[in-house]
Order: C-alpha cells, then structure tokens, then sequence
DNA sequence: ACAGTAAATCGTAATCATTCTTATTTACAA
DNA sequence: TTGTAAATAAGAATGATTACGATTTACTGT
C-alpha cells in the first residue's frame, strides 16, 4: 500500500507524523490523478476547519522533494499526483477533463536522434493531453 | 523579415496598427526565444511611461490567437516566443537560463507505438530544458 | 507520565502573475 | 473631417502561491 510506504519515508526522514499529513497523503492514493492544491484543501476543509494555506503548500512541497509526489504546471496551476519514482522511467496522458493519467510507456529521448553539441541536459517533459474514455 | 509579415496578418485580420504593436513585434524578434509578459513590460517601457499591463497581455494573447507567438507554461509563468507556425511540426529544447532555443526535429507522437483505445488526444508537450552553449 | 525542543500548524498578510472594468484616446473608413 | 469601433490607461480585483510571527503539537530523553 503506497500510504503506508509514504508514511515511512517520512518518518524515515525525520518527519514528524500528523493526522494531516497521512489525510493528504490519503488523498492522493484515492486519486489516482492530477490535483491542485485547492482541490486538496477542500477535501481537507471537510475534516479540518480553517486548514492552512501554509500547511497545504508547505506538505506538497515537502512530498514532492521527497519523491512522494509529482507535480506538473497545466495552465498556470500546479498539479500534483502521486509519484511513479520507483516505476521504470515513463510518461503521461493527462485527461484534462478529470485530471487521471495514463502511462506512455515510451520515452522520446530515447528515440531522437539529433545531438546536442555544447548543451547540457537537465530533464524534459513529455505529456498527451486529451480526454480519457470515462470522459468522452 | 518576420515582423512585416505579422504586421500583415494583423492587418489582413482587421487589427489596427499602432506603434506599441510593432515595438511588442520587434522585441519578440529581436529576442529568439522564450520571454515573459514581464520581460516585455521592461523592454516597453523604456519608450512607454506607464504601459498598462492590459496592452501587453491584450496583444500577447491577440498574437498567440493569431499563431504570431506561441507560449508555454515554464514554471508557473508563461513565455511567449515567435511562432514557429510555418514551419514543419517539432519541439524545442529551451535554455532555462536564457530561455533561448534550438528546434528538435524529431516529433515523439511519430515514435509511440502504443494507443489509447477510447481516447481522445488532443495536443501534446515536448520540451527538453537545460543549459545552451553560452549559458554554460 | 513529563518536560523540553524542534517541527508543524494557524491566521493572515504579502506577493506575483494575470484578468477585469470604466473612462479616455486613437486608427481608420466613409 | 468626422463617426465609430478598437485600443489603451489606470488601477482595482482575482487567483495561486509564499511569507511570517504566534501558537500548538509530536517526539526524545528522563
């Protein structure tokens, strides 16, 4: 169960553990998709009154540098979902009607030819948009 | 030279020439690659005392309506360049430092050998980032 | 169980990019 | 030259995100 696995890299790391943080992390294992951090807060708001902007960005963040999460910015927001770090290096369509993905399994940089005299290579972004077959 | 044919498309779509559309046009060529609404701002107001921020998104948007600029979301902030519409289909790599570019040719959607039954797809990102040869 | 401490959270203000609104100005067609 | 729609100015509003001082809480060692 990737929660409990979560939980552990957490409290490996020397963080502390909060309801709130295994809620969030509850969250996105029932997701299974692209979210916002207002999508998250109002999840949350049912639970806890008067959450904080603060705690709702701040444990994203934390979960992203841990690599319990990636994010991506789809139209000027940012969207996070569950990491696929220990999955073999892959990409995503992304429904943007509901935010759930799909793997591609392939990665373009394995496929271009072209080189890139001089530069260096930092990382890349391959994403389909669409919509899923739910959606339609 | 690419600037009189936008001010062309402008015309031939019934906008009205003003001054401040030519300087916007001549900074994005000028500039090759990758700019901010803010970046312009700057270069604008050099000429212009108190450029209001509607003209630069009004006219960033009208040129991306238009395929005169293209955009992308990098970091939570978009960034406008000169369309490369004429052009046959590709990606870029983006220098994150300067924000110059330099076409990929190669197009992954042409490499994917998996599909999506019941999928729609509609559009698709690819872009590879790190650092150009003078940004080193 | 208990106290000390650093981490987490709250409440809210600040910031940054972007959009909106109303009044005014301007390009261009008749 | 004049009428009109388009373009702009000025600044307020919005939405996402970050920042910060004050307070609370999880955990460590006793």
């Amino acid at each position: 169960m990737r929660l409990n696995e979560a939980l552990e890299t957490l409290k490996n790391e020397g963080y502390k553990y909060t309801k709130k943080r295994e809620d969030i992390l509850s969250f996105f294992t029932e997701e299974d998709g692209y979210r916002t951090a207002s999508d998250l807060l109002n999840y949350m708001a049912d639970k806890y009154d008067g959450l904080s902007y603060d705690t709702v960005y701040r444990n994203l963040h934390l979960f992203r540098d841990l690599d319990i999460l990636e994010s991506t910015d789809l139209n000027g927001e940012k969207h996070f979902r569950l990491s696929c770090g220990h999955d073999e290096h892959h990409h995503h369509f992304i429904c943007h009607s509901c935010g759930k993905t799909k793997t591609i399994k392939a990665c373009p940089m394995n496929y271009i030819q072209q080189d890139f005299p001089g530069y260096t290579i930092e990382n890349h972004k391959f994403e389909i948009y669409g919509k899923c077959p739910a959606c339609q």
